[in-house]
Order: C-alpha cells, then sequence, then structure tokens
DNA sequence: CCAGACGTTGTT
DNA sequence: GTCTGG
DNA sequence: CCAGACGTTGTT
DNA sequence: GTCTGG
C-alpha cells in the first residue's frame, strides 16, 4: 500500500522532471503523513500546462458531508478506480502525479512493526498516480474542518497496484509508480484504461531497507526517519 | 421502495 | 476492537 | 500508514 | 450524487 512517503528532490530536479510551472518553497519531507498537505503535479486548470500545487492527502468525494472521510480514501485501487462512486469521477477529469522519492511500509517482527524505506535503485525521484478533486465546507462540519462554510479544499489519493519482486522484503501492494513516457498519457487522457499506463507500471526496479522506527509518529518529519538500521 | 454506504490493506 | 487525527 | 483515543458535566 | 442491501 502507500500510507507514508518522503520527498525530498530539490524544487528546481522536480521541475526538470515534471515540467511544471510556478515557484514553491519546497522543504524536504521526510514522512508524508494522510491529511497533510503535500506538492502534487496536475494540469492546470487554464489549459496551458502543469502546475505544482499543495493539496490534503485523503480524497474527499464531491458528496462527502465530513472532511474525515478523506482518511479512509487515501488509496485507491487500480483494478477497480474506474467504477467507484467514490473515485470515478476524478478518474475521468481530475489525474495527477505525486513526486516522492521512496515510501514506507511496515512487516511485523514479532512484537514490533519494522518500517522499511522502499526506493527506485536509480534514485530517481518517483511519481505514484493519483486523482484529485474539490470539496466544498457545508456549514455543518465547518467547525470540524476548521475552515469557513463555502471554502474550497483540494484533496487527492494515491492509486495502488500489486506488488512486483523488487519490492521485496515487504511485498505488500504499492503505488502505482509511472515512468516519465506515461506523464502525459496519464494527466491528458480521456480514458487512461485505454492506454497502456495501468499496465505498464510495477516494472520499477525498488530497494528497501529497514529504517529507524520513529518514522510510525506522525508528526514526526525528521531526517532520522529514513536513516538506516 | 428507503436507508445507509460510499475505501484500503493484511490477517502471528 | 475500531475510529480519528496527523 | 501508525498512534492514540475511545466520555461526560459544567466552568478558576 | 449514486449504488447496494434489505
Amino acid at each position: 500500500m502507500c500510507g507514508r512517503y518522503t520527498i525530498t528532490t530539490p524544487l528546481e530536479s522536480l521541475r526538470n522532471l515534471f515540467d511544471f510551472e510556478g515557484n514553491f518553497n519546497l522543504g524536504a519531507r521526510y514522512n508524508v503523513a494522510p491529511t497533510q498537505n503535500a506538492a502534487v503535479v496536475r494540469n492546470a486548470p487554464d489549459g496551458g500546462g502543469r502546475e505544482l500545487v499543495m493539496l490534503r492527502w485523503g480524497l474527499v468525494p464531491r458528496w462527502a458531508k465530513e472532511l474525515s472521510i478523506g482518511s479512509r480514501m487515501i488509496n485507491a485501487r487500480t483494478e477497480t478506480v474506474a467504477s467507484k462512486p467514490s473515485f470515478r469521477e476524478a478518474y475521468k477529469k481530475r489525474r495527477c502525479l505525486i513526486p516522492a522519492d521512496g515510501y514506507f511500509e511496515w512487516k511485523k517482527k514479532g512484537e514490533i512493526k519494522q518500517p522499511y524505506l522502499l526506493r527506485r535503485r536509480d534514485d530517481a525521484p518517483m511519481a505514484f498516480a493519483g486523482l484529485w478533486e474539490n470539496w466544498k465546507v457545508p456549514e455543518a462540519n465547518a467547525e470540524a474542518a476548521g475552515q469557513p462554510t463555502g471554502t474550497e479544499i483540494t484533496t487527492f489519493t494515491i492509486l495502488t497496484t500489486d506488488a512486483n519482486e523488487t519490492a521485496k522484503p515487504t511485498h505488500h501492494r504499492m503505488p502505482l509508480i509511472l515512468e516519465p513516457e506515461f506523464f502525459e498519457a496519464w494527466l491528458t487522457a480521456d480514458d487512461p484504461s485505454d492506454t497502456d499506463v495501468m499496465l505498464a507500471v510495477p516494472a520499477v526496479a525498488l530497494s528497501s531497507v529497514a529504517v529507524n522506527r520513529r518514522v510510525g509518529s506522525p508528526r514526526n518529519d525528521d531526517p532520522a526517519c529514513i536513516e538506516p538500521i
């Protein structure tokens, strides 16, 4: 699956890879967690190229009454995303790329959960396939959401697919990782299931290394999270 | 018809 | 055990 | 994903 | 909003 990831690649390197507009003060993130804001690349609304935006992780469907729904919508299965009521509209029109350079999986070793950091073997940044969605804060949820009624909150989810052999030792389902040659097709295809994007991906070669257990704390976002043990 | 869900993973 | 918050 | 809460009344 | 289960 993919419930935590890292993004430490500098802005200009990301710009070279993803070709987006705009300037950001992007600090290194060693432990991005659901409900936090994170950098996402999508087609600019005016139709002119791509933009980098900060969106909340955990897709809130347009019909949701509460922001907290997003906590359960952090991933979407590649196999079913086209038909699920929560995702299918976003799947048709609102796809995005999530820049990352690694992600975490946990494996139980007796009593303890040991986190592993998975990265590409070529150390290049990764692009997770994702969807984004707009949600308007309703009156009844304004207080819980911490935003005024009517505020637009934009959220995203990360697609998952079956793990390949390189994802050992955890071998959990993994994020759908796109090679650059598929970025354009993923972002713009009228029907992405018509392209080979959805099939092409888990070929990416990953390495995994056991890391410092403090990565488990959601609010912990220091470099120790990626320290091998 | 209405009510209630709407999602994912992994299971020593 | 299950849900919420980060 | 994991960690941490999981409840109520009434108010220095 | 739309689908599923009863």
